[in-house]
DNA sequence: GCCTTGATGACG
DNA sequence: GTCATCAAGGCA
């Protein structure tokens, strides 16, 4: 089986965590095959004083409970009451704070993860190499199009993203890529935190949400 | 009102 | 291909 990460990977301040997962692998084998890819966006929410958290202020509810705990486990939101997004709590217990996988690039499973997304058996046209057509960039270039092609949902809240069948796999930049950072995507109402630049990506990645 | 997306229509 | 707009949808 392939490696899985040490316990300690996780326990990194959130704001040096975040680009590390850059180029790590976000798996998920089920009964229908297996679906991954390498994460290339991510956002980091830094808990009761970032304003764009959900823990902001310390909020504890049954949704937010999941980010007080262990570093390395799966927060799964609903969004505009129709999209799950999933992040990875980070943070030490107490401190309860996350991390948006907000894109990846798909690299296992492409046909299971376009029918997911209701996209059609099209993958086959893909030439490693080559710049993707765009459907295959759309495949989950999005944090509700990752969790959804990855078949991620309400009932994976709180996993253990260390254990299969549903983890990451460790993984880094390729020679050459570098790291981008900017400001959030979506958060406009959260006062002076909105230009944060706690947004990262792999810089020229063509499976960047934006 | 929300850590989003897909459809639609205008324009190069 | 881009960019802008809009509405779907459930819950705190």
């Amino acid at each position: 089986m392939a490696p899985l990460f040490p316990e300690e990977f996780f326990w990194q301040p959130t704001l040096e965590l975040a680009p590390r997962l850059l180029g790590v692998e976000f798996v998920h084998k089920t009964p229908e095959g297996v679906a991954a890819g390498r994460i290339v966006e991510v956002e980091a929410y830094v808990g009761p004083g970032d304003r764009a958290a959900h823990s902001y202020g310390g909020r504890r509810t049954e949704r937010t409970e999941v980010m007080f705990g262990e570093p390395g486990h799966l927060y799964v939101f609903q969004v505009y009451g129709m999209h799950l997004c999933c992040n990875v709590v980070s943070g030490p217990p107490g401190a309860p704070e996350a991390i948006l996988l907000r894109a990846l690039e798909p690299t296992e499973g492409w046909e299971l993860m376009a029918r997911r997304r209701g996209l059609g058996p099209r993958w086959q046209l893909y030439e490693p190499g080559r710049r993707p057509p765009g459907f295959l960039r759309q495949l989950a270039a999005g944090p509700a199009r990752l969790t959804e092609a990855l078949g991620v949902t309400r009932e994976d809240y709180g996993w253990d993203l260390r254990r299969p069948p549903l983890y990451l796999r460790p993984g880094g930049l390729a020679p050459g890529e570098e790291v981008a950072s900017g400001p959030r995507i979506g958060i406009d109402y959260a006062g002076e935190a909105r230009d944060y630049p706690w947004r990262f990506w792999i810089k020229g990645n063509p499976f960047v949400s934006r």
